[in-house]
DNA sequence: TGGGATTTGTTCGTATGTATT
DNA sequence: GAATACATACGAACAAATCCC
């Protein structure tokens, strides 16, 4: 029923979730064109369904939609950055206060073995995979509140800040996370709400700061320049 | 700038903007059926964009969609409901905390205003307006902030509130939010934050907790359209 | 149960607007 | 600055699924 509420059994949901998953995890970069034909045809679908998953991803913000002018994977600026951790901070602290003392033992067992993948990854020193576990773990306990909006709001907020780091991180930017989520569920299961809710706060600032302070990663020029010289009024 | 990434120079926008419009204001009722033919005829335009505007809708829970079988207004359960107020109160004592001590006199007047517009509009009984000018205050102040991410997701859950309130709300179920909202503008502007979040804690537990009847009756969805199709230039 | 009517899913052609030379 | 090339906006039509009697 989540499934068709959503639309995930059909061919644009299908699409969608295709180039969401592409730019999570960076194989298009901020500011990269979205070309309809293109897109379907390496989906192998009509340019109808490509435009169908652009509209839901604009929805999103992870792509910008140009009138006449076509998709782009959306290209946050630093300010927009900050809007977003600040906004993520608010929801995630809605799910510890949802969670705390609350998680049952099979839950914690769940968080626990995400963790441990988590340190295997950085371990690995597999960036990407790195990356995207410790956005995971955030998408996890969103989804143990069973507040089907706060998990949808925390998907996507994680999802942009995962572009943002693309954009504005340093490498190896997620390097204490691990350790940090521990003790956030270390926080929950005892209870601790202001201890769990000073370790969420400290830990986003963290990443943010990382994120925020480090300098851009180098971003293709054409694209950059393709996404800004509207604005520009050229 | 705002206007091209919404795609709000478009025709579909103007289609979605119909719509959404409509749900708000509950001239279409949760659960009514939505065809894409009779949207595209009653606006003007084709299936195409009939479409697009509701996958858009869909995008923020106003609209289900269902695979092969078509679109629906959202029709939230009573469990989503509270979901959805929970995560609102949430983005709302952000929009406070990042409002408080800092509105620019303007701000206030503009504020200001638009509680007298909420008063005439109780004053002359026009239910449908109240609705929509007590939404757009929360809103309003969300915009403030210039956080665009909040000020969509605020935008968002105060929609599907209206929807809510719609399904389980009682008539006259927004007496008293215009006193509350002039406290709440008042509390900004002392600079008393924790009074300001008390305040809007309680306007929104109290907006919550008109939670009872439902009401029949089922207009019909053409000429609910044609009103709402001048105004968008269709 | 079945079959026609209705609605959705999808493709693709044309017109329009944008970028490039 | 015009012509050309290309991508998008929109719609018409066909295929497939669902609904209803």
């Amino acid at each position: 029923m989540a499934d068709e509420a959503k639309g995930n059994g059909t061919r644009a949901g299908a699409v969608y979730r295709s180039l969401r998953r592409a730019i999570i995890e960076q194989a298009l970069r901020p500011g990269a064109k979205l070309p309809e034909d293109a897109i379907g045809e390496r989906l192998g679908v009509s340019r109808t369904l490509a435009r169908e998953a652009l509209v839901r991803l604009a929805g999103e913000g992870l792509v910008e939609l140009r009138p006449n002018r076509g998709a782009f994977v959306a290209y946050p600026t630093l300010e927009e950055g900050r809007d977003v951790f600040m906004v993520r901070n608010g929801l995630e602290r809605l799910v510890i206060q949802a969670l705390v003392g609350r998680l049952a033992p099979d839950q914690v067992t769940r968080l626990k073995a995400h963790v441990a993948a988590e340190e295997k990854a950085a371990a690995k020193g597999s960036e990407r995979e790195s990356i995207r576990l410790a956005g995971e773990f955030h998408a996890l306990l969103a989804e143990m509140t069973g507040n089907g909006l706060l998990i949808r709001y925390v998907n996507e907020t994680v999802s942009r800040c995962s572009l943002i780091l693309a954009l504005y991180g340093r490498p190896h930017s997620s390097e204490c996370a691990v350790s940090e989520h521990r003790e956030v569920i270390q926080a929950l299961v005892a209870g601790d709400e202001r201890r769990a809710l000073d370790l969420m706060d400290h830990h986003l600032g963290a990443v943010m700061n990382r994120a925020l302070l480090g300098r851009p990663a180098e971003p293709d020029l054409r694209d950059v320049l393709a996404a800004y010289r509207r604005e520009e009024g050229l």
